[in-house]
DNA sequence: TCGGTGCAAGAAAGCGCTCTCAGGCGGAAA
DNA sequence: TTTCCGCCTGAGAGCGCTTTCTTGCACCGA
């Protein structure tokens, strides 16, 4: 193919390259789109012509005809937080959206459909709504964790193909994917009692998040139903600096505790680094049991032991699941749940 | 403004609002697109209509025309990657092109602008080439720090406006940003020479950047000129991993380091450590500056004094030339260079 | 009163593409 | 040879919008 510039940054229109082949219009755009029913000769003379011509198909004339952009939003939603550098900062630094990324972009790529990405805090909804509504996009990856996030529920009413990165704290006809959160707290209190602790606690992710509820009550009632009660919990923030003063709280106030349950890598950091600090060897005094298997629990001292959510594979499947509803937009939405899996490490 | 959900997934059409308003379709465009020439009661009525028929132009339809899409791509060009889902874990995760993909997003949004991230390797040029000849973006924001990348030519060569990360390698009359790296280099070299240290060594950037040379350059030949030749220098790969690595083999060759320039905070953050279990003391024994200033510095233990790049501003600085030159395609290249600071905490 | 002027609104021509529909041509059957 | 059928190609409408050009109208000066 030749790759020729374009000249005076105009490209040649489909009329140009059929003139050049000495066929229609319509013939050209049969060659284009794959369709069977052109003779192998002219296709392969409009082939040379496309090529000659160094023609691109206008992706604005096509979308205004099939309805369909080729891309679709990651839209990542974060109620609480002012819309200001330092969120977006917090954003695109945190390895979970960073994998949430990576996952979509890698399982799009195949289907030639690109991401947009989209942070928003709920002063902001109506951006994202008018984005929507506007046709930029085919579909929308929504990332939303807070109970009381309305944007679920807003998207879902303005009719496009959307899938929800978690079960929507309120019943909807939407598709989602998810972690069994509540198997992954069980998997790390089944550990963290297996290597003998006795006194445990936990520091939980933000309680708006349902996500954080399940790994709460899933640590809890495991087990509550092994005899435990009463077992310490403290509200962190999935951050590191968060995790590290939830951890120093705990021990304050419970200074025999000997094993732990932190509801993010992250946070896992910092409390890994707290303990430490305090004078407990991990995991001999305290044994540390993480959640998600991110990059950070490679960076933690001593490594980290966590409950892998496949981050990546849900991002992947989410995109599957969001294209098979773009092609067939009727169908009932679909579920899918994951299962965690505990990573043993060095912590605990 | 009555927001309503639009029926069936279909939005209404600008003539639908001008049948509504009881005017010609291209009074309701003239009153969208902010005509002055446009009787103030008529206006009232036709935004009346617009909120009453829940009106959204057809951004497809609008594009054919104004040959504008109110996106930008932000091209991340990795050359020698290969283009696996590693790979674009790696982009995803990594501080750096999370706060250009920040500081790019939150300059854009004032502007209505979005952002469309397109990592790429070098197999994969001619992918990014066909989707900004399509015409899905007004522009191109390129990080490209790899000297032998062809891509910043070929995208010049479009004729589609674009600004670069970095000083190209070789002359091409296009726009960048770039921070000062012989300047950055030289603030770690005279602070580590100010805290006493003498037995200098640095860990580099892959050296195929130009910004690693830049930095290695700088570092050695500032000392060269206070008389501290033979600085050993080993080539790091801007990973934590790498860093450690790194570190440990300068170590083991040379044990009498006194003061480490590593050339990024993630390298950093594994050479303290890899510093720290060869049983030296960091600062007192090894100081280690860094360059960034990411939120790598503050996860370090000490914390990590550093070379600061505003790389937030830099690329909101990137977006605003760009913006520039999308309205004024005729004008001449402009560069930026940004000056680092020096940032002291506890590692030097 | 009449012609000229200026301004606001409408008519209509595309932007580049897809896709339906109709037409033409060749081959097979009679 | 004629008729019919089927397959391939071309003509043309139309996607929803912007924008130029024209028209209509009110107002002013002569």
């Amino acid at each position: 193919m030749t790759t020729r510039p374009a000249r005076g940054g105009q490209n040649p229109t489909m009329d140009q390259v059929a003139e050049a082949a000495g066929v229609s219009r319509a013939t050209v755009s049969r060659v284009i789109n794959g369709a069977p029913s052109v003779d192998a000769k002219i296709r392969e003379i409009v082939q040379r012509a496309i090529a000659e011509t160094g023609y691109v198909p206008n992706v604005a004339a096509r979308s205004l005809v099939t309805r369909k952009s080729n891309s679709v939003a990651l839209v990542i939603s974060e109620p609480d937080r002012p819309f200001d550098s330092s969120f977006l900062n917090r954003i695109f630094t945190d390895p979970y959206f960073g994998r949430i990324t990576a996952g979509a972009t890698s399982a799009l790529r195949p289907h030639d459909i690109h991401l947009v990405i989209i942070p928003t805090d709920s002063t902001d909804h109506h951006h994202v709504i008018r984005y929507l509504r506007q046709g930029h996009v085919d579909g929308v990856l929504l990332i939303s964790s807070h109970e009381q996030d309305p944007l679920p529920r807003q998207v879902h009413e303005l009719g496009i193909p959307a899938v929800v990165s978690a079960r929507p704290a309120s019943p909807l006809a939407v598709s989602f994917v998810d972690v069994d959160q509540r198997l992954g707290a069980r998997l790390a209190a089944e550990h963290l009692l297996a290597r003998g602790c006795r006194r445990l606690a936990t520091i939980s992710g933000p309680l708006d998040m349902p996500s954080s509820q399940d790994r709460l009550d899933g640590f809890r009632s495991y087990l509550a139903n092994r005899g435990i009660g009463d077992v310490p919990a403290v509200e962190g923030d999935f951050t590191r600096h968060g995790g590290e003063a939830s951890a120093r709280r705990l021990l304050g106030e419970h200074p025999d505790i000997d094993g732990l349950f932190v509801a993010s890598d992250l946070m896992s950091e910092g409390a890994l680094r707290a303990v430490q600090d305090l004078g407990r060897r991990v995991p001999d005094d305290v044994a540390v049991v993480g959640f998600d298997d991110s990059s950070a629990a490679l960076d933690c001292r001593p490594l980290l032991t966590t409950i892998r959510q496949p981050v990546e594979e849900m991002a992947a499947e989410m995109a599957e699941v969001l294209m098979a509803r773009i092609a067939a937009p009727g169908r009932l939405p679909r579920s899918v749940t994951f299962q965690p899996t505990l990573v043993i490490r060095e912590s605990a």
